[in-house]
DNA sequence: AGTACGCTGCACACTAGTGTGCAGTGGAGA
DNA sequence: TCTCCACTGCACACTAGTGTGCAGCGTACT
């Protein structure tokens, strides 16, 4: 049921991805639905920007809770938090849109959960010199899956090619030895 | 001369900054100035805007060039790079919300040279295996200067502190070995 | 057959921005 | 002093979006 009201939102995801600042004319019209309908779901444009973000909030903190509870090195832990959130990465590449802009003061506050979650795992890993130091852990774990995500909007395909290369370089930047890297990556199974 | 005109354009780069969908009436009043005004020297927001970039273009471009014909290192050319256009990227972080949103296409176009040369840079250092291979260059050089971008927006107070924590994270994405990183970013005049 | 419900296709009011026209004002320079 | 010119302050027309109201229509379920 509400199957209308899904394809509304998974349009939604792709129009938005394209074009942050398409209304809601837009998204109705790609999701072969008339404008009207969508308020009939969505009773503001914040609604359904919400409902998709705590979408993609609660798919990656379910990831990282997962991981952090492993107990796996950082760096390990790392690659498999990549390896497991890249799939879905480029479908959510319009978080990075949606921090700026408009809303970006709500949808900010959705995301202080997982900005969290990356801070610790990098944090613990700097804590243990598996990472370098040369920026603290909150910044450099933002940066690091801002990396992520233009590296998902670029890689059009979105192949394993790209999240190998995505894998690789945000280590890289994290202060892992390029050899290190490389092992970790390929151990992957 | 036309130093109202000079007031705009300098406060339109910092209110765009703060907010990139920021209107003719924000920045005009942001300038001691009325609406009407502006328009009597942009006769359009994008005239504005693209007056802007092109001011930035010229004067990355103008570093890059000069870089360029040093014949240095890849690597040490990078750490110049980084060094000599620092105290400016802050001011023009407004670049990296413009390439997307309204204008992107127009302000796309105009930025081409400057990625150009980055991206020559870079492949630059691949030829000669001192940048790692895992990306190609172009996306290589764009996401390395996005992040030089997004640590500027964060640095708030740009001191120098930030310079040095920005090059090493790019020159460690970059595939430059930690070590070697630290060294030509002290060596720096 | 009847009903409930989700979708449609209009209508509307409202907001917020862009870009233009034009008369008026004040100060700097010939 | 007179003139030029930049800035002002208002008017306006236009666009593009949001959100609402309401009658109608078709389909699926009972």
């Amino acid at each position: 049921m509400n199957e209308t009201r899904d394809r509304i939102l998974d349009v939604a995801l792709d129009v938005l991805g394209e074009n942050p600042d398409a209304g809601m004319g837009d998204i109705a019209s790609a999701a072969g639905v008339v404008r009207r309908t969508v308020y009939g779901h969505f009773p503001s444009r914040l609604d359904l920007v919400r409902t998709l973000t705590e979408r993609a909030v609660a798919e990656m903190t379910a990831v990282l809770t997962d991981i952090n509870a492993s107990g796996a090195a950082a760096d390990a832990a790392w690659v498999e938090f990549i390896a497991r959130v890249w799939p879905v990465t480029h479908r959510y590449r319009v978080l990075l849109a949606l921090r700026r802009g408009e809303y970006g003061e709500a949808i900010h506050g959705l995301l202080g959960p997982v900005d969290e979650l990356l801070a610790d795992l990098v944090e613990r890993g700097q804590d243990g010199d598996v990472f370098a130091q040369h920026l603290p852990a909150g910044t450099l774990s933002q940066v690091a899956y801002g990396v992520v995500f233009a590296l998902a909007d670029d890689d059009q395909q979105n192949g394993t090619l790209g999240a190998r290369a995505a894998t690789i370089t945000t280590l890289l930047m994290l202060g892992v030895p390029e050899t290190r890297a490389v092992t970790l990556v390929d151990d992957q199974p």
